[in-house]
Parts: structure tokens; sequence; C-alpha cells
RNA sequence: GGUGAUGUAGCUCAGUUGGUAGAGCAAAGGACUGAAAAUCCUUGUGUCGAUGGUUCGAUUCCAUUCAUCACCA
């Protein structure tokens, strides 16, 4: 029996760019669901300042991981990656086309490539953060040094959070990080279409300071407000509610919380154009040209329909 | 119209006793496999308003000129 082609058009791109629509018109296009790949749209407890899709948008088109998760659990890229799959082969099952649209590159590629099953301890994980707090990053490089001298040659020492996590490897598993993460990509049973969006930088700024200007409009202080006790949680770790908390902290004024929030956004899209630029396999396309995007993607599944006939 | 001040990086400004210049902010580039909207690294981007003069050499001194601001008419 000949075998469906099946395919994941991934849409990927800076924050406030237009990815959201993009992935709705593609999912309506091809009667399909949408994975969203973003790492804080999974939390129901925050709403305004992760610019979800709105409640029509979302009753438009079933969306994953948008309100799948509380801020109170523990979710990273590797569980996305699980979930995220058993997600998508559902969609695959009954439909011959899925839609991933997220700005988090990391959680793009676990679906894309996958990544290496090395556990994550959290307990670890934990007495590592104190010990940085009490005795220093350089205790730690040092420890890092002797147990892994093979990934202390390549990591950068300055990042603790690289530094911590490749020993949280070592310690829960006595297995060097190094020796775990092989990097090996996997082929996945679907193929991918990745389409990037991308604006002139100033346009995109500008985008970026407006909406951050509306969803301050919208309540994003009084949401942000009601986290303020909770700012100590991973998931509120993040450009759209640090600024604020800072601000009800006392450590700077309302006019300057407003402008490090735009900024921050700035910075931020700017670092995920970083990530996504090396990732030759991305078609880049301005958010509106709908007909060239069109016609790439009809083209590839074109292709692939004749090849498998 | 007169007098004065200012004109240097995207912005705010410093500076050069004459040897083509540097801070803050903004920005740019990069890394990154379980915190990734996180975390970390690197980088000064410039006809020193314009034209002419003095000088071995002018962004700096002089003249003219343009622009902006303030005050006086």
């Amino acid at each position: 029996m000949k075998q469906k082609a099946k395919y994941l058009i991934v849409i990927v791109g800076p924050t406030a760019v237009g990815k959201t629509a993009l992935g709705i018109k593609l999912a309506s296009f091809f009667k399909t669901e949408i994975l969203s790949a973003d790492s804080r749209q999974v939390f129901r407890e925050m709403e305004i300042g992760t610019a979800k899709p709105s409640p029509e948008e979302l009753s438009e088109v079933k969306h994953y991981f948008i309100n799948s998760h509380s801020i109170y659990e523990e979710f990273n890229a590797g569980k996305f990656e699980e979930e995220g799959l058993k997600v998508l082969e559902g969609i695959l099952d009954t439909h011959n086309t899925a839609v991933m649209v997220g700005g988090s590159g990391l959680y793009i590629d676990a679906i894309c490539k996958g990544m290496d099953k090395i556990p994550a301890d959290p307990e670890i994980r934990n007495q590592l953060i104190k010990q940085l707090e009490t005795e220093g990053l350089e205790k730690l490089q040092e420890q890092l040094a002797r147990h892994d001298p093979d990934y202390f040659g390549k990591v950068d020492k300055q990042n603790p959070q690289r530094v911590m996590r490749a020993l949280e490897v070592y310690l829960s598993t006595g297995i060097p990080y190094s020796v775990l993460r092989t990097r090996q990509e996997v082929e996945r049973p679907f193929s991918i279409i990745k389409i990037g969006l991308d604006l002139e930088r100033a346009v995109l700024y500008e985008r970026i300071d407006k909406r951050m200007d509306e969803m301050i409009g919208k309540g994003l202080f009084r949401e942000a407000e009601k986290l303020y006790p909770l700012r100590h949680l991973n998931a509120l770790q993040t450009v759209g509610y640090s600024e604020i908390f800072d601000y009800f902290a006392g450590i700077h004024n309302k006019e300057e919380a407003v402008r490090l929030l735009k900024r921050n956004s700035r910075r931020y899209a700017k670092r995920q154009l970083t990530w996504f630029r090396r990732d030759s396999s991305i078609q880049w396309f301005k958010p509106e040209e709908d007909k060239k995007i069109n016609e790439y993607i009809s083209g590839l599944i074109e292709e692939k329909k004749t090849f498998n006939i």
C-alpha cells in the first residue's frame, strides 16, 4: 500500500511579525489544526503579556499548547517535544498536513530535529542555583572542569545556565554531559516545510512598540500585579512581566518600566532572528506575501506527491 | 534687523593647550539540546553644519555663511 505524504508546515519569526495570522490562514486552508511552539503562551495564568491568539482566532482553528499548562508546573523544551509529538501524531492521523507556529527556537527544533534524551533533575538544579548564589560561578566552573573537561573546553563558561545544566546532568547520572549530548538529529515521519516571517527592522520595532502600548492599554500592569507574588516562578521570568515586577518592587518608575518593556521585546525579537537565521531550511517571506507563500508551499507539496506516485 | 548661545555617533552630551575624537542611552553582530520570552559573549557606528583663510597639519584658531534657540528691537 502506498503511504500518504504527511507535512508539517512550520511558521517561525520574531515576535509581533504576524505569525499567528498566517498560521490561522494556512490551517484554515488545509482544514487542519495548529501546534503552538511558544514557551509562554502555554501558560493559562498569563494572558495579555504573551500575545496569545484572540478567543476568536482560537475558535476558528483548534490550537494546541495555548493555555494548556499552569505556571506552577515544570514545563520545558523536552516536555514539549514529548507531548507535542503525540499531539502531532494525532493530527496527522486524520490530516495530511499540520501547522506549527511559534517563536521559541528551541521548541521548534525539539519537534523538527529532536533532542537527546538527557534527564532533568530539578532537585539537583535547585541545589546548583543555591550554590551559585553562595559560592559563585567560579566554583561551579571548577567542578565542571573536573567532571567534564571535554564540555568545559567547549561551553561558554561565563554562562551560569550552561555550566549548571552540564553539572546537573553529571551529578544526577554520573555520566558527563558531553557524552550524552550527541546533538544527533532524528528523522521524523513527516516532511517539514519551514516558513520564516520577517520585516524591515525599523518596521518590526515599530510594531513591537505599538503592540506593547496596546497590551498596556488592555491592562498588562493589572495582570502583572496579580502575578507579582508568583514572580519567582520560571514562567514569569520573562519579557513583558519582569519589567513590571521591578516597577512594583520600586526599582524603577512606571515610565522606565514601559521603556524597558519595549526595549527588551525588541532585543528578544533580535535574539529570535539570530536563532532562526542559522537554519538554512527556512524560506523567508514578508508577512503580506501570502501569494508567494502559497506558491512555495504548494510547489513543495506537489513535488512530493508526484514523487510518491 | 541687532546681540548672544549652540551646531561633534541614531539621541543627550563630553573633548581635542592645533596632530582627524569618546561617554551614557539607543543600536548592531553572535552563541545557545530540559529556565530558551531564559542565559551568555563581542562591537563605537562619525565628511566633528558648510565654504574659505592661517598653518607642515584645522574638528579645534580666524572670516564668511547656513540652521536652531534665547533675548532685544
